[in-house]
DNA sequence: GATTAGCACTCGTTAAATATGAGTGCTAAT
DNA sequence: ATTAGCACTCATATTTAACGAGTGCTAATC
């Protein structure tokens, strides 16, 4: 267990080194208005510091800096939950409203806003499709071999895909292939439309089957393609004001990482946390932010659930400020309105 | 003018750089094959040429680089027109063909292979829809108060915008609306529809104007909002492979400006060229890319107008074998169909 | 017993000193 | 006109030395 001085010690540490990218000193810490002691005391609980791992030496005549078990410690004891200032809060909704009501704008103008806040770099995900329902499904003839085919989900998001017939298809055979799909398929989710079809032509009747079963196919292997949930990059260019991503070593790996939309992607979705949750370096499992931490949180906008958003930073990261940043902007998208 | 021997000295420099990245020395140009003079010799002419501004010294002591106005000398003597290779273009037109048939992702695709066969960055600009002219307009209703209006390009481009309503709308506004618009507006380019959609409200008769007003200006404050044309950048990360990128301070501004996708659509909207064209090194006027030159072209993808496609890489690129490239995968795009 | 002053020691960083060698320009010989 | 020869230049690499921030330990002090 840790004595009051040695927290008090870690604490000014862990601050100081978040500010400075340097390692800490005991002559420096003995200066600092809220260490009264003398850097010979300090000194001691520096070396006691480091046999229970929180803090290191990156050599001998250095002086300290945070281990990343030292960093978790600071953010599970250190750091207070998010306390919503409604002012600041009310500030950022106001900013998200002015923007735009479009969903998407305002989703990337949110994690520009949260990187602005943090000069770190953030990622938005938009909401993923696959998981949401079948509201409604329509179509409307463009000319006499293509059309567009609408695909409205419970959330209210809309799709649209460009089909092409190998032939002229009659204009009842289409209305009734699609009242077909409203009346069985309504509820089913995104993601399995195109298995469901499936079973759907294979229910039908011998005769019926003849008529619609191109156009179902027709349907369904443009369905299949799943529109990835968007994407959005915010702040991108803070990393290069970062001290410990100034070598190609280390900036190289990240900005291949980060570029990799597929991977960050499927990275997001992965994340099984519903609320704000800190990942400290190494622990993210991902060699290329091996020195980075992320935040992330799920978010709702107006209510619905809607995507993932995440803010990565080195791991000497301001978790104070980001975690505090973060609780804000999803506490302003959840009572932003799209509609009004 | 240039003898003959200075013409084959400044291409052996020109080659041998682009391929070493060094300055070259006259000893290692006396060695080549196709250069059978003294080193001395060879000194004397590279004088010259360094008089005519041709090549230059980075300092006393070094080999010489091509200067900017060298390079344009290299691609405007020295650098075949494009030849096409029928076999690779066949090739190339498989490969993509193989990809998908949905134009994004086939650019996407050309973008990718253009960035693998070359080793440099690849930027690709989707058609502008604000050219392009509108061929239908279609409402469907969501419920109650939602809808989604579908806007038809004359290039079988579709978009979709959710509009929403005040109030309740009697179903046949709406129709009797996306009649009036498809009656007057079909043939007008997409940039310029909210204008027209104004200057047709003011023209409707004041009975009218009550009832269709509303929608309209629904309509029109939708159709406002510009999908930027999509753009895609392929093998960002070759950028890290060459040499004169690998310290921060030519890397960064690199990246940033790449980076904005706004400023990058921008510029490329902004190129007038319809065929292949090569901007060298500080030509392009850019800061950011003064060390970089590149290589862009219109395309058309199945014969119709699409978009810019462009390839960036460092000043000493491979110009013969870029343009060679270039020619050949808009050739191939030319050449593929969407349909069939 | 806890705290602090004092001091020898460590080791990364920086600067100056030196060596290396690729390449040039010029001159004189071919 | 071409080439061999040579003195000279200058970026780069290597070595050496000086510096100083910081530590750990011991002995004195509160």
């Amino acid at each position: 267990m840790l004595t009051n001085r040695q927290l008090l010690i870690l604490r000014a540490i862990i601050d100081d080194y978040i500010q400075t990218a340097q390692p800490v000193g005991s002559r420096t810490l003995s200066k600092r208005d809220d260490l009264t002691f003398s850097s010979a005391t300090i000194r001691n609980d520096m070396a006691d510091l480091e046999d229970m791992g929180l803090i290191e030496k990156p050599h001998t005549s250095a002086g300290r800096i945070p281990s990343e078990v030292g960093y978790r410690y600071y953010v599970d004891h250190l750091v207070e939950k998010q306390i919503i200032d409604e002012r600041e809060t009310g500030r950022l909704e106001e900013r998200l409203k002015q923007s735009s009501k479009e969903s998407e704008i305002l989703i990337r103008q949110a994690a520009d806003l949260l990187s602005d806040l943090t000069n770190y770099t953030t990622v938005a995900l938009g909401p993923n499709s696959q998981s949401e329902t079948l509201a409604r499904v329509d179509f409307m003839p463009l000319d006499e071999r293509r059309g567009v085919v609408l695909i409205v989900t419970d959330q209210g998001h809309v799709e649209h895909r460009t089909v092409m017939f190998e032939s002229r298809v009659a204009p009842d055979v289409i209305e009734e292939t699609i009242r077909l799909l409203n009346d069985r398929l309504v509820g089913t989710s995104i993601g399995q439309l195109k298995v469901r079809i499936g079973e759907e032509v294979a229910k039908l009747q011998l005769a019926q089957r003849q008529q619609y079963e191109n156009m179902m196919q027709l349907i369904q292997s443009t369905v299949g393609i799943q529109t990835p949930s968007s994407l959005y990059l915010g702040g991108k260019k803070n990393i290069f004001n970062q001290p410990e991503f100034q070598t190609l070593d280390t900036l190289r790996p990240f900005l291949e990482w980060i570029d990799e939309q597929e991977r960050l992607t499927h990275w997001l979705e992965s994340l099984p946390n519903r609320e704000i949750y800190v990942s400290i370096g190494s622990e993210n499992g991902i060699v290329a932010l091996q020195n980075c931490s992320v935040i992330t949180s799920d978010y709702t906008l107006d209510g619905k659930t809607f995507g993932t958003i995440a803010m990565i930073g080195p791991t000497r990261m301001n978790y104070r400020h980001g975690v505090q940043m973060m609780g804000q902007i999803i506490e302003a998208l959840r009572r932003t309105k799209l509609d009004e």
